[in-house]
DNA sequence: CTGAAAGCGCTAACAA
DNA sequence: TTGTTAGCGCTTTCAG
């Protein structure tokens, strides 16, 4: 900057100003700083500016996996927003670990990075007050509460409803559930709306139907062999999201349990494998990309400074296929 | 760190010493230092350093959608393999557009990444060319060479040999391919791979069954769609990429057209989806989790002071399902 | 084995 | 309308 400043015959808070446009500068001297500017190829170095003025451009995202197309789809929205406003997301996986995820959330900090967007699976739930005393906005995903922090969630209360209110009417009668894992932050919501639809449709869930896993394609596998091994065995099965849920369909393909004759089977999320595995899956539709909209809203609000505690709920809802 | 040395009695500089442990420190002092940096809560500003040493810990993953499982999966394990080496990945979508492509590149260079993998689709050959001038280290991983870059590209060849023969040798004749964009940079190399593995299989692949996309679901579809209206149908398809032979699926089905027994389908990848769907998509696998790794090595080397312009090879193969 | 001090490139008072 | 200057927090000579 200073060889522009001096290329130009100004000084470098000159530079400094045109560039920003943060005071008036003299056509003339705008000309001549630009003309500098050019002929040297000159780009303000980020990483200068940031020690100056405190800010970082680096926005986290934490999640379990990226590669899971939920989280992918999240990503990509994210993305879409909060560079639109001049911030890079950097993507993290945690494999759900809580070790990982504290260390990671750590790193946030230590990195100072202008913001995070977390979906965390087995964090403390006031894991982020030394994140927002140290004054960096952040952002959960996740169907808990977590202290401090804005929060995405799912309002999928009625969409849980109809599909068990779907299974009872085409005649099931015992669900199993696919959860979350046992020791997740603030248990399980996901489990306890099905339970409470369950009741309302008139359903049991027996607790031995009601298998933990780590909402993997794997999990979905173990999990539905530890349902054909039940006492009595379900007619129907809700999953934590829909990758358990195609893992659910690969353990009834190998032991040659038809879906939906023998089993109704409905997921959540609908991601784009919902649509492509046959059958077609049912499920709750939870639009990855509008979480990550609503999440980008949320963060882009605290780094402007409005410094809320604030719930945004996304609406879910019943996508009916053929797997019920 | 002013307030750690004067906490523990020393000077700024020995705090630096004790932390990074580029030079022997007394035990008592280190102790102190220690000592302090504990008690203050301490941790380096990464800003900061990154300004006084002149290296960044961000790499930039720059690919046309992050929402593609290929992609995702590439990004994870970069992520995984980086992390190890105390390196951040922003990932950013280009969505195959040439202007956001440069936009992002020199983004690259204007940030002062530590770095850049990409997978350019309509770059010029030669855009790298200031990058590397600007020293900054690169990755692309694509099908087509790029000037002064590493690469990590598919050895496929073989594969796209036992794909074709495979055809042949069910007694199809007539092979249409969904390709890649016509303006992408250094034209088609799947296809071209195709045309010799046909030629070789005694195929034909008349020139109105070649059908240009931009590697989407959508693009599938409407790739159906035109090969459908075509004077002479196909009876085999090849697909640039699994997404779009998902689209060639839906499309068939829209059309009441039978995989295999009408027409059969091969992808490219061997994303997750390949063998969700039914029937289970045949295809050239591509290991998106090994390219990521590959990626991540070559970058590495090229941080580390080696200045090779090196082509990995990352093998495919043919792996055989049911819609062939 | 340790300290003093320069300086990375920028921004934002403050002064003119 | 412009310039001078301090300093963000760190690393790294150079000197002791």
């Amino acid at each position: 900057m200073t060889d522009v400043a001096r290329a130009a015959g100004v000084s470098s808070a000159t530079v400094s100003y045109v560039l920003s446009g943060k005071r008036p500068v003299a056509d003339e001297t705008r000309q001549a700083v630009e003309e500098a500017v050019r002929r040297l190829g000159f780009t303000l170095n980020p990483v200068a500016r940031s020690l100056r003025t405190g800010r970082s451009t680096f926005v986290a995202l934490i999640v379990p996996d990226i590669a899971n197309p939920f989280y992918a789809h999240l990503a990509g929205a994210l993305q879409d927003q909060l560079r639109a406003h001049g911030y890079h997301v950097v993507v993290s996986n945690t494999a759900a670990r809580r070790e990982t995820e504290e260390d990671l959330l750590r790193e946030v900090v230590g990195q100072r990075f202008a913001g995070v967007v977390m979906t965390p699976f087995r964090l403390d739930r006031d894991a982020f007050k030394d994140l927002r005393r140290a004054g960096v906005p952040a952002v959960v995903s996740a169907d808990v509460e977590f202290s401090d922090v804005d929060l995405v969630m799912p309002d999928s209360t009625a969409a849980v409803q109809r599909a068990l209110a779907l299974l009872a009417a085409s005649g099931r009668r015992r669900v199993g559930v696919i959860a979350g894992p046992e020791d997740a932050t603030g248990g399980d919501p996901r489990l306890e709306r099905i339970k409470d639809a369950a009741a309302a449709a008139g359903l049991s869930i027996p607790k031995d139907l009601v298998v933990p896993g780590e909402h993997t394609r794997r999990a979905g596998v173990l999990g539905f062999e530890r349902l054909m091994a039940a006492r009595l065995r379900p007619d129907a099965v809700m999953c934590v999201n829909d990758v358990t849920a195609v893992g659910v369909m690969d353990g009834a393909e190998q032991a040659g349990v038809e879906i939906p004759a023998d089993i109704a089977v409905i997921g959540h999320d609908d991601i784009d494998f919902a649509s492509l595995v046959r059958p077609r899956l049912t499920t709750i539709s939870y639009p990855a990309r509008q979480v990550g909209r609503s999440a980008a809203r949320l963060l882009l609000q605290q780094m402007d400074g409005r410094a809320s505690c604030r719930v945004e709920r996304v609406v879910a809802d019943l996508v009916v296929r053929s797997s019920t």
